[in-house]
DNA sequence: AACCACTACAACCGCAGATCT
DNA sequence: GAGATCTGCGGTTGTAGTGGT
């Protein structure tokens, strides 16, 4: 058979690219004689200059026999949406079940479809597909087996958690009278998560326990920070001061890699992971018949292999998308880097990690504002679960709260702005000088305020808090927010709806 | 006609598990 | 048992085609 050149190219550089049909005919006559397998032979024995990886592309894609080509039909759309609600992104499992499509085919399908339905503000899911296990891949449940949650990882996620038939709600965690009271307020889209909140699955109010709990500790800093709008207070300044963003990336991106890329903050990883011990969580499945299997929980871990190269800058102009911006100094490290995940990457203890951390906050944000964001993080990224060890690493040892004080909860009422209520006590003050001071030795507090480098800080928002908000007996807050004409604005109605307290 | 944005699709890459030597 | 190789999978990128301005 006579072959164009172009097919042979120099031994040892194996041709890429478009294959030719003259390729695509030795392939075929090749396979015909020899079979499928031993792709790395053809190469060898056919004369084709194409590595055996991209051969068997080539058969199973589009050579081998019985493959459907053309478009999908609308049984086949429908097929591969209730598949990607079972599946999730198994192309391979789907296309098992799609007899002559490709998983090739089939992703690049769900790829566009996904695109197309968020661009036009719709679900990825059409509200008749049963919710089946997609939203809840990464599902966390603790060791106690009272808390579930579910990662949400990407804005596609996240809709597909909205729009699987199940109502969801956002829930404060907060303490009245000794009790705990847990708020919770209907979302309806991403735009509704608040800050440090939890998200669940209500299946009725009253069975939020069984529920399918979506934590969303990082969309939510990204996209629901209270701190502000997209003015100049917002990090945008910040974001466009890193000098390794490419204005082409920083179009590129679609929200959901923005999403994705606050989620896996590194610095949430690496704070994550250092507090876990682990790179990564158990990742418990979910099963949406049987609810989730019995594994331990090891906090909010995100996963040491997520890929951190989209630049901050996304961030910001996504962070328009849905609400509000991201404003916290700690988003301003430059992520187009990874930072190592353990903490031996940054010497053997965890306050050499903690400062190796700070040094990488941006130069221009003050101390006291890189501090107060990382402490915030701190709480979201534990849980509730933070160890003593950690407690003691950013200035709280237990002998200055005694054991009966619960040091996670007592940061939550910094978390809730009620630093000066109780810092002579536990709390932020503790932490703020002398604790940290000694791990902070180049990170320079600058004059700039407030309003000049972020967003106000927790305490500002939280000045708003309702007078009647006190401490109980162990220093913890008591929250509650009686009516919606004295929460503060971030909290109000009508994007999350009025609080609805529950006792636990 | 030129440019641009968008879509669909093909192909590549890295990784991990399986299998072979 | 260990290392090498093969295979399959999922994520990502590159590009041709198309339609709008």
């Amino acid at each position: 058979m006579d072959l164009p050149e172009e097919i042979f190219v120099d031994a040892g550089n194996l041709k890429k690219g478009p294959w030719t049909s003259a390729e695509d005919a030795i392939l075929v006559s090749y396979v015909s004689k020899h079979g499928e397998g031993n792709w790395n032979s053809v190469q060898k024995h056919s004369g084709l200059f194409r590595c055996g990886k991209s051969c068997r592309l080539r058969w199973a894609n589009h050579l081998r026999p019985n493959l459907k080509k053309g478009a999908f039909s609308p049984d086949e759309e429908r097929n591969i949406v209730e598949l990607h609600s079972k599946f999730g992104n198994k192309w391979a499992r789907m296309a098992a079940q799609l007899p002559g499509r490709t998983d090739n085919e089939i992703k690049n399908y769900w790829n566009t479809r996904i695109k197309r339905r968020m661009r036009a503000g719709l679900p990825v899911y059409p509200l008749d597909i049963p919710k089946c296990a997609s939203a809840a891949q990464y599902c966390y449940k603790q060791e106690d087996g009272r808390k579930m949650g579910t990662r949400v990882d990407s804005e596609s996620e996240f809709a597909s958690s909205l729009t699987l038939g199940e109502p969801l709600s956002c829930q404060l965690n907060s303490l009245h009278g000794g009790h705990q009271v847990r708020s919770f307020y209907p979302i309806t889209s991403i735009s509704d998560v608040p800050p440090l909140s939890t998200v669940v699955a209500n299946e009725g109010l009253g069975g939020v326990g069984k529920g399918i709990g979506s934590l969303l500790p990082n969309i939510k800093q990204v996209c629901h920070s209270p701190y502000g709008e997209t003015d100049s207070r917002d990090g945008s300044v910040l974001f466009s001061q890193l000098s390794d963003v490419s204005s082409e990336t920083l179009h590129a991106g679609s929200y959901t890699k923005a999403s994705q890329t606050c989620t896996h903050n590194s610095v949430r990883s690496a704070i994550a992971s250092l507090f876990t011990g682990e790179p990564d969580p158990f990742i418990v499945p979910y099963d949406g018949a049987n609810g989730f299997l019995d594994m331990p929980f090891h906090s909010f871990a995100p996963s040491a292999s997520l890929k951190l190269e989209l630049p901050l800058s996304q961030l910001a102009e996504s962070a328009g998308t849905c609400g509000s911006a991201i404003t916290s100094p700690l988003m301003s490290l430059p992520l187009s880097r990874q930072l190592p995940l353990e903490a031996d990457s940054f010497g053997s203890s965890a306050s050499d990690f903690l400062e190796a951390l700070m040094k990488e906050a941006h130069p221009t944000i003050g101390l006291d504002q890189v501090r107060t964001d990382l402490i915030d993080q701190l709480l979201v990224l534990t849980s509730g679960n933070m160890s003593t060890e950690v407690a003691a690493l950013i200035g709280i040892d237990k002998g200055r709260w005694g054991d009966d004080i619960n040091p996670v909860a007592t940061l939550e009422a910094c978390a809730f702005g009620h630093r000066e209520d109780v810092s002579q006590n536990c709390c932020i003050g503790c932490v703020a000088e002398p604790a940290i001071q000694p791990l902070l030795p180049s990170v320079e507090a600058t004059s700039l305020s407030a309003s000049q480098v972020a967003g106000p800080r927790v305490d500002d928002i939280l000045a708003e808090v309702p007078s009647g908000v006190c401490m109980d007996e162990n220093y913890v807050p008591v929250l509650d927010f009686p009516s919606s004409d004295v929460v503060p604005e971030w909290l109000s109605p009508p994007s999350w709806g009025y609080p609805m307290h529950l006792p636990c």
